[in-house]
DNA sequence: TTTATTAGTAATAATATATTTACTAAAAGG
DNA sequence: CCTTTTAGTAAATATATTATTACTAATAAA
């Protein structure tokens, strides 16, 4: 069974692909990086370390440097000294930074929703409901 | 009932993000944008004029011709004029480039598989029909 | 059959990204 | 304490990506 399932779930990969590339588009102001650092940030839900999002990006801290001071005198990241660790610095995103994000993400939402209208109501109530188990699922699962 | 839908397919995203991100990780000896080509190539499934890859994947077709260029002569892609219209040149995957991609999709599959084992039957069961029904009405909407 | 579009190429310059090496200062471990 | 590891910074170099402009040849459209 175990492998039907990745099966299924790896043909999920590319049907969200043009979403997921949709999310750069819009073409701001920022480099490919910056805006990869800010939606990083922005998916985790939370302050993050540098390391942190060196791994998560496996990206080089050192480059990160760069890029993060650029982003905070931008004002689009909020640098503060980790408390528990002062060697740590935690990275957020400042009230301007999350409105960038949350205007990409609103795109998607329309884009989404207008497609919507090619299913009949039967369709969109398996949908959702189908969506919902699957989100609720891989949550479980990465825990 | 279409913004309850939309939120959850907007909450898929993240979900998938990592499976994504991981695409590209295995440093291959190739930059991203070849990577990128490739792999768009490659969940395109069939032969691409680069225009159609300029539009699909946002580059500069100024910028694919030499790329391509690069894959080709190092054996990933293959050129061949377009029978219907001249002008046009369609590239594909060689058997190498399709390996590459093969091998990295086979890696996220078998990561989740191993990650599957957090759950029971009942919800692996209820996991296949749901990414099953999710495919199925993505694809739907689509056409 | 002219004229306008379209697909692709080419070369250059401007930016961005990646890599390497070396450094500070805090923390962890003995 | 003393040593080693870890988080972050810094600067220089090499490589990759993006943008601009200009060009050829095939096609579409008037």
């Amino acid at each position: 069974m175990n492998q039907e399932i990745a099966k299924e779930y790896i043909a999920l990969i590319p049907n969200l692909f043009e979403s997921f590339s949709e999310l750069n588009k819009g073409a701001s102001e920022l480099t490919h990086m910056q805006n990869h650092v800010i939606e990083y940030i922005y998916m985790q839900q939370k302050s993050l370390n540098l390391k942190e999002i060196s791994s998560g990006l496996n990206v080089a801290k050192q480059q990160l440097t760069n890029i993060i001071s650029e982003l905070v005198s931008t004002g689009y990241l909020i640098k503060e000294t980790d408390k528990k660790d002062k060697r740590a610095i935690l990275i957020s995103l400042s009230a301007k930074g999350t409105k960038t994000q949350e205007e990409k993400w609103k795109a998607i939402y329309q884009k989404f929703s207008e497609n919507l209208s090619k299913l009949n109501e039967e369709d969109r109530r398996d949908l959702q409901f189908a969506l919902h188990k699957v989100n609720l699922l891989l949550n479980k699962m990465e825990d």
